[in-house]
DNA sequence: CATCCGTGTGGTTACGTTTCCACAACATTC
DNA sequence: GAATGTTGTGGAAACGTAACCACACGGATG
């Protein structure tokens, strides 16, 4: 491989039709694929590029296009594993189908997340995936006319999404533990206005309803995002409504509410069962093993990139679409019999 | 919030002058902040931008500025949690001071880690921070006058960098559990010629060496990268070398040889001590729980970055940097002492 | 033989911004 | 009162590409 010698102009088109003996126009063509060139000169003006390490400017190429290959993603924490997941999934899709992804967090902040999708409007992004926290950055996208595409959650009605069925998982985790005698079921959500978590407190009900289980608001813990406190409240809801199960709605959740399973001596699943929601790697690995809701998260974010290509190729006006892909109950050691009395705690 | 209802060719500079009756050189003065404007030009164009909702375009910008505000990232794996958190650490320090991440991921594919790089080409980004895996895709970035930072490992001398202390976190572990008796000790490391593994195995070898244990190549597995049967090698090496410890120089490895001596009945540390390299969750969460060798992945990415912002400020004359940051040996209950015979397999 | 068409090429313009330069108005200095 | 400086503004060119249009050539068609 032999590279030029710090040229630190860039070559550009010009240079190659120069080189050549074309016109810029035709170059353009040649390169880009579009419209008419003779084989020959194709042939002469590839060899060149190739032999000056031509790299097409891709600023210029938006300017005139109006639009770019980059596709804004905007998570809530690119730190927690499901929203790396998710990212993963995005990324590998929008490769095969050449474009880039430019990735921010907001921090589950809506100022954030609108100055995110400020930098994609800049950037010409033709869309953006994200997990929205607050409704206003879709609404600016949309009144640009960039295609967005919510994942995770529903937050506007009216752009594609990708979800899990949610209600189905927080049902089947909920009579998993009823079928197993228990009565006093606790649930740990976040407390958003979010679809993810009113999905899965509404199968809680449902399942309660179904077994005809009253439902006891004492066992519902509506965690604030961010809290710094997640573990008190967690014993607090122990001490104060004394369940013989735990739904923890999220993978954070299931890992504090285990640890402080562990710290208390509590026995799992003999004194207390405990279900998580989102397998990930430790729940297989620790002893007893987790009950879980696992969600398929690359396929999530290979969903999503997915409902994006479809939405740029088709244009605006095919209605929008949302996805909904099944979680699915993985029974481990967990869950088991309720016990006879709640237990110590 | 008042949106501009479909505004769809967007609000540009010439906009703005015109309906604050100046021409387009002082709207930009104004805007950008660079350049004489009188107080009252300036809160009138700003209110005017404002009203009708200017986002500057950003091609433009970098088409005439001929550099762009976009940092490449380029990391081996997108969904392991090791890069993952290199990249939220990344993004912490990018986004404070206003650049944008664009993130790829090559499958540890020397001739993905090119295609990924031409296109930071393309987008004219002042510098790119990879995980590197060839040598080319750096030099072809540092001949067009790029600015480069390896994280993780190092492969292009004349470029800044990030690691950790590979040779010291190898040694520890490997004293720790000389400390412990143990004499047969495995080397789980992955078949690279990247300073990351040739670190830790030095490490090993120099701790040997102190404790004067002769050198055994076959207590070594260098296992090639994507390999499907990683599995069958640890078994092999059980089989063949029946060494009284692990030392797994990455988190994958790791979590595989735990399987294997979960698989096969072995009781840890009573049979068999197992360390590893990087802390992740479940390690800690695992009965018994890893010692490992913690590395700050996330103080790592916001290491490179910070490199690479300092480059992008002073310029490419000051000599290349390499920061080194140290692990730390966190012992918990998957070592103890060595079995007075080896244990069975 | 004039016309038309398909093929191939080059000139020109536009994309939206920044920046250099010229210049104008006014204040300051010798 | 002329030269100089400060402050503020507008005109124009440039960044690199894509796409429209005009046009030229050769062959087929009427």
């Amino acid at each position: 491989m032999s590279v030029e010698p710090l040229p630190h102009r860039p070559v550009t088109l010009a240079d190659i039709a120069r080189e050549a003996g074309t016109s810029a126009s035709t170059a353009s063509r040649a390169l880009s694929g579009r419209g008419y060139v003779s084989d020959t000169v194709r042939e002469r003006l590839l060899a060149v590029a190739d032999r000056l390490g031509y790299v097409p400017n891709a600023s210029a190429q938006t300017l005139k296009q109006r639009t770019s290959r980059v596709v804004g993603v905007v998570v809530s924490a690119l730190d927690n594993q499901f929203y790396a997941g998710l990212a993963a999934g995005i990324e590998q899709v929008l490769r095969e189908a050449n474009y880039q992804m430019v990735i921010l967090g907001d921090n589950s902040d809506p100022d954030e997340e609108i100055a995110g999708v400020r930098t994609f409007l800049a950037m010409r992004a033709p869309g953006v995936i994200m997990t929205p926290v607050g409704t206003e950055a879709a609404s600016l996208l949309q009144s640009r006319g960039i295609a967005v595409v919510e994942i995770d959650r529903r937050l506007t009605p009216a752009c594609d999404g990708v979800v899990i069925d949610n209600e189905r998982g927080g049902r089947e985790a909920t009579m998993h533990l009823i079928g197993l005698g228990h009565r006093r079921i606790a649930l740990l959500g976040v407390d958003t206005p979010w679809t993810t978590d009113a999905g899965r407190l509404k199968g809680y009900r449902t399942a309660l309803k179904t077994a005809r289980i009253p439902f006891d608001r004492r066992l519902v813990a509506s965690i604030p995002v961010r809290s710094p406190d997640v573990e008190a409240r967690i014993e607090a809801l122990l001490d104060s409504a004394s369940p013989t199960a735990i739904f923890a709605a999220n993978n954070e959740l299931a890992e504090q509410a285990w640890r402080v399973l562990r710290r208390r001596g509590l026995r799992i699943p003999a004194d207390i069962s405990l279900v998580g929601f989102d397998d990930v790697a430790w729940m297989e690995m620790v002893d007893p093993p987790i009950t879980v809701v696992d969600q398929p998260t690359i396929e999530l974010g290979r969903a999503a990139a997915g409902l994006l290509l479809r939405r740029l190729e088709k244009g605006p006006l095919v209605p929008p679409a949302v996805e909904m892909l099944q979680p699915r109950l993985v029974v481990r050691g967990s869950t088991g019999p309720a016990p006879k009395r709640s237990p110590r705690s």
